[in-house]
DNA sequence: CTCCCTCTAGAACGAACGCTCTATCCAGAA
DNA sequence: TTCTGGATAGAGCGTTCGTTCTAGAGGGAG
């Protein structure tokens, strides 16, 4: 057996348990809702028998949610990162997102949209610590787009609202060429915000 | 007991048995999700009994939910052709929908936010009809905003286009605010769709 | 060697799930 | 009056749910 460090952050010859756990989970709540999923549908699919599961996430369902909800996060703020960082104009950078999030939706045949999104769609009364997750997902990615804002030449006292918006919108259109399985909401929606955004600038 | 008319239009004392569930089933779903809302607790809850649910809608639980999506979907649209018949300047009209978004948004303890997307999200893949009528839903509105575009001097090629991005922003925002429990997101979309209508003009 | 501890393994539990089924009620038709 | 059929009523079906629990595997420390 490997020592539990290659255990947990998989350097040895793939991901180590737990990250096969949370990568599952993401992808399964991502496509099918937090209370469409089941603990031993996920347990099946990330290879990893329920007694792991709760070994490493002993608050149940929840606690695999909220781990879940974060990866999404991070995923998905590494992505903006890249698009933003590789780019001088920020409406420049948002078609390009745009039409990464239309690739990704076609690509999964229209299954897979926002990880954050489907996973606390339906818990927001009822677990407050995925709904807390799913707020600093949002927060840390409006981070993310004000500062390039503000970079590319947007008013400190305008930059926060308008990643807001940015990042509303695209949650919108997302979700709206989910629903009709076109990418056409998200092209409307980059040509949309890419003149929001130059007039501010 | 009363005839079958009084029964299905509500022309009684009260709404008619089918017309409860359906409403029942709309607001569970739009709290809870598709998965998260069981048929004994709406037929507990709508005060019927479990054969008459499955008398109105032998479909089962797909067959509610499509009648649910639908509720809510001439609801909206009720909402959408008072607020902006009731003004002049689109502009304005989606600045008080903002606030009656979150309005109801608020006064229901961050709980309830939109209907449809609530039902859909979750049974993408799975339940086809069930996101034909989410897609129906968004189309309509989408022709009553664009209408309202055009009247108030939208170009006729720009209009449909906007109306897109007004209602996935709308949405994006209402999901936002839900999920950060705060009116924030919902009024600085309006201002940015208030301000992007305008530069339409 | 033995001990220890992390991780794996899956049987089993009570509760809830969607749905089926038969029985009953009762106003209007004949 | 009897008959009919929409509507109500809820027990019960098999399945799956989230969770708990005990047992064992296996490498490092003493």
């Amino acid at each position: 057996m490997k020592t539990k460090a290659e255990q947990d952050t998989g350097t040895g010859p793939g991901p180590g348990t737990r990250e096969r756990i949370v990568r599952t989970t993401s992808r399964l709540m991502q496509r099918q809702g937090y209370e469409g999923t089941g603990i031993k549908q996920i347990s099946r699919e990330a290879e990893a028998t329920l007694g792991s599961v709760y070994h490493f996430f002993p608050g149940g369902k929840q606690e695999l949610a909220v781990a879940a909800v974060r990866h999404g996060d991070q995923e998905f703020t590494d992505i903006l990162r890249e698009t933003f960082e590789g780019r001088q104009d920020p409406a420049k950078a948002v078609l390009a997102l745009t039409g990464a999030l239309a690739e990704g939706l076609r690509t999964s045949d229209w299954a897979e949209g926002c990880p954050v999104t489907s996973t606390v769609v339906g818990t927001a009364g009822s677990a407050p610590d995925i709904q807390q997750a799913a707020a600093e997902a949002f927060a840390r990615w409006r981070a993310v787009v004000s500062d390039q804002l503000r970079e590319a030449g947007v008013a400190e006292d305008e930059a926060p609202a308008l990643a807001y918006t940015v990042i509303n919108t695209l949650e919108g259109a997302e979700l709206a060429a989910q629903v009709s399985r076109s990418e056409e909401p998200l092209e409307i929606a980059g040509r949309h915000l890419a003149r929001l955004i130059d007039s501010y600038r």
